[in-house]
RNA sequence: CGGACCGUAGCGCAGCCUGGUAGCGCACUUGACUGGGGGUCAAGGGGUCGUGGGUUCAAAUCCCGCCGGUCCGACCA
C-alpha cells in the first residue's frame, strides 16, 4: 500500500480518553475509532490485524476437526427462554423488538442457537463428536466500558461448541480446545498462561482461563515459572492420539488468578520459581454437561438405541480484544512493536527523498518485492515524520531508503523490536527480510 | 448501579468564576526555504460553543431539563 494514497490517519496527540498504551496507540495509529461508548469502527490498519488474529485461530481451530459456522447476531427471545437464561441475563442483554412487537436480541453468547442448530440434524450417536465454531460480533451492554477494544461492548469473539456423546469424549475435546488454544496464542507471539476457572455449579476442573502477562492486567496472577519457559510451538500435535501429556504439564504447575489463589500452595513453591504479575484474560475453555442439551431437548439414539444427552463445552477466544492485548505485550515509548505473525504488513518502505531518481528507483524496487505486504511510505513528508509513523504503526521491518545510500546502492534494514539497523545492498537486504 | 467530572474547529486545550466581536497549539490548504528522527517563515480555510428551554438589552459564560462521553468503585471475554 502506498501511504500517499492510504487512508492511515495518525495522531500526534493521544485522545484524551485512552487510559492504557493499546488504547492509546491504537487511536494514535488510527487503527480503531470510537463511534459510541465501547463501540469503535476498525480502520484499515486495525482491520488487517485483526483479520490476521481471526485467521491464525481459525487456522488452529481448524487444525482440531473444528468446522466453522456463522450464526446471526440477532437471536429471538423464545431461544433464550428454553434454557431459562432470557431472564437470568440481566441488563448487560442488549434486547430489542421487531416491527412486529416480537421481542428479539443482540447475542452476548451462542449457546442456545448452536444447540437448536445441532439438535435439527444430529440423531445418532454417529453424529458425535462435533465441534462446531464461528467468529461473530458480539454485545454486551457493560456498565462501564473501558481500555478501548480491551473491553467494549462491542466485540469479535470466537465461539467453539463441543458436543460428545460422554464424559469421555467431552474430556477429549477439552484437551483439543486446551492445546488449540496454546498453539493459538504462541503462534500471535504471545506466553498464554491457562488457569483454573470457576466452574460455577458444575464442578471438576474443566474450566481454564488463558491469560497473558501484562502491566495493565485487570487481574493479580500467581504461577510458576516453568510455565513461561515452555516452548509450545516446537512439538508436533496429534489431535487424534492422547493429549493429557500436554494438558498435564500445563496444569501439573501452579497457575492461578487472585479468586482462585492458593497461598499453601504458592508458599510449597521455591521462591525463585515464582512469578507474580498482572494478567489479561484472551481465552476461556469450559466444559458444562447437559447445561443446554438437556433443557433444550437434544437427544441422540445411542449405540444400544437408547437416547442419550449430549454432553457439552463451549471456548471463546475474545479476537478483537486480543488485537489489544497483544499491543499491551509488544509496544515501548515510540509505538507499536507488531510480532510478525500479525503485523498489518511485514514491512514499511521509507523513501526519504520522494522524487530523487536514486531514491524513487530503489524504493519501488523494494516494495515491488514485498507487496501486498508492505507499505511505502511515498508521501511528501520529513524524514523525520516518516520514521515516527513507521515506529508509531509498528512494522517488523523499516527499510529506510535515502540519497547517500541510494547512490552506493545501498538500504538501510531496520527490526522494530530490537531497534538493531544494518546497511546492505538492496538484494541482500530483500534476502534478509524474507529470512524473516 | 454508587461516587466524581467533562462536552468550545479533525485532535489536545484556554475562555466561563466577574455576561459584551470565539481564541491557542497540532493537523489541513498555498508559497518559499529546507531535506536522515514529528523543520522554519509567510499567507489562508475551518466552529449551530452537545441540545432544548429560562434569565437578560445582550449568554460559550448564569439557571433548569435532556443527550453524549470520561474517570474511581462494584461487575466482566
Amino acid at each position: 500500500m502506498r501511504l500517499s494514497r492510504a487512508f492511515l490517519p495518525t495522531l500526534k496527540e493521544t485522545p484524551a480518553e485512552a487510559q492504557i498504551a493499546s488504547h492509546r496507540l491504537m487511536l494514535r495509529a488510527g487503527m480503531v475509532r470510537q463511534t459510541s461508548a465501547g463501540i469503535y469502527a476498525w480502520l484499515p490498519l486495525g482491520w488487517r490485524v485483526l483479520q490476521k488474529v481471526a485467521q491464525i485461530v481459525r487456522e488452529e481451530q481448524d487444525a482440531t476437526g473444528a468446522q466453522e459456522i456463522l450464526m446471526p447476531t440477532i437471536q429471538t427471545a423464545d431461544l433464550w427462554r428454553q434454557s431459562g437464561r432470557y431472564d437470568a441475563y440481566g441488563p448487560e442483554m442488549l434486547r430489542l423488538k421487531d416491527r412486529h412487537e416480537r421481542e428479539m436480541l443482540y447475542g452476548p453468547t451462542n449457546e442456545e442457537m448452536v444447540t437448536e442448530i445441532f439438535k435439527g440434524y444430529a440423531k445418532s450417536y454417529r453424529d458425535l463428536p462435533r465441534n462446531l465454531y464461528h467468529i461473530q460480533w458480539k454485545f454486551r451492554d457493560e456498565v462501564r466500558p473501558r481500555f478501548g477494544v480491551m473491553r467494549g461492548r462491542e466485540f469479535l469473539m470466537k465461539d467453539a461448541y463441543s458436543f460428545d456423546l460422554d464424559h469421555d469424549g467431552a474430556v477429549r475435546s477439552y484437551r483439543q480446545m486446551f492445546v488449540a488454544y496454546l498453539r493459538t496464542f504462541a503462534r500471535m507471539g504471545l506466553k498464554a498462561i491457562p488457569m483454573q476457572a470457576d466452574t460455577g455449579p458444575i464442578g471438576g476442573n474443566l474450566s481454564h482461563e488463558f491469560l497473558i502477562l501484562a502491566e495493565t492486567g485487570e487481574s493479580q496472577v500467581f504461577l510458576h515459572k516453568d510455565l513461561l519457559e515452555f516452548d509450545v510451538l516446537s512439538q508436533p500435535v496429534d489431535y487424534g492420539g492422547d493429549l493429557s501429556p500436554i494438558v498435564d504439564f500445563w496444569t501439573s504447575r501452579y497457575a492461578a488468578t487472585d479468586e482462585k489463589h492458593d497461598l499453601a500452595a504458592w508458599a510449597a513453591i521455591p521462591e525463585a520459581q515464582r512469578v507474580s504479575a498482572r494478567g489479561i484474560e484472551i481465552g476461556h475453555i469450559f466444559h458444562f454437561g447437559t447445561r443446554y442439551s438437556a433443557p433444550m431437548g437434544l437427544s441422540v439414539s445411542g449405540p444400544d438405541g437408547k437416547p442419550v444427552v449430549p454432553e457439552m463445552g463451549s471456548y471463546g477466544i475474545g479476537v478483537s480484544r486480543l488485537v489489544g492485548a497483544i499491543i499491551e505485550a509488544n509496544h515501548d515509548e515510540a509505538g507499536i512493536r507488531w510480532p510478525e505473525a500479525v503485523a498489518p504488513f511485514k514491512l514499511a518502505v521509507l523513501n526519504l527523498k520522494q522524487g530523487d531518481a536514486g531514491t524513487d528507483a530503489l524504493a519501488a524496487r523494494f516494495y515491488d518485492a514485498f507487496a501486498p505486504d508492505a507499505v511505502y511510505d511515498d508521501r511528501e513528508e520529513r524524514a523525520g515524520v516518516k520514521f515516527a509513523d513507521a515506529d508509531l504503526m509498528g512494522y517488523p521491518w523499516q527499510a529506510v531508503i535515502g540519497p547517500r545510500g541510494a547512490a552506493a546502492g545501498k538500504v538501510e534494514l531496520k527490526r522494530r523490536a530490537t531497534g538493531e539497523r544494518v546497511e546492505l545492498s538492496v538484494d541482500d537486504a530483500i534476502a534478509r527480510v524474507k529470512a524473516g
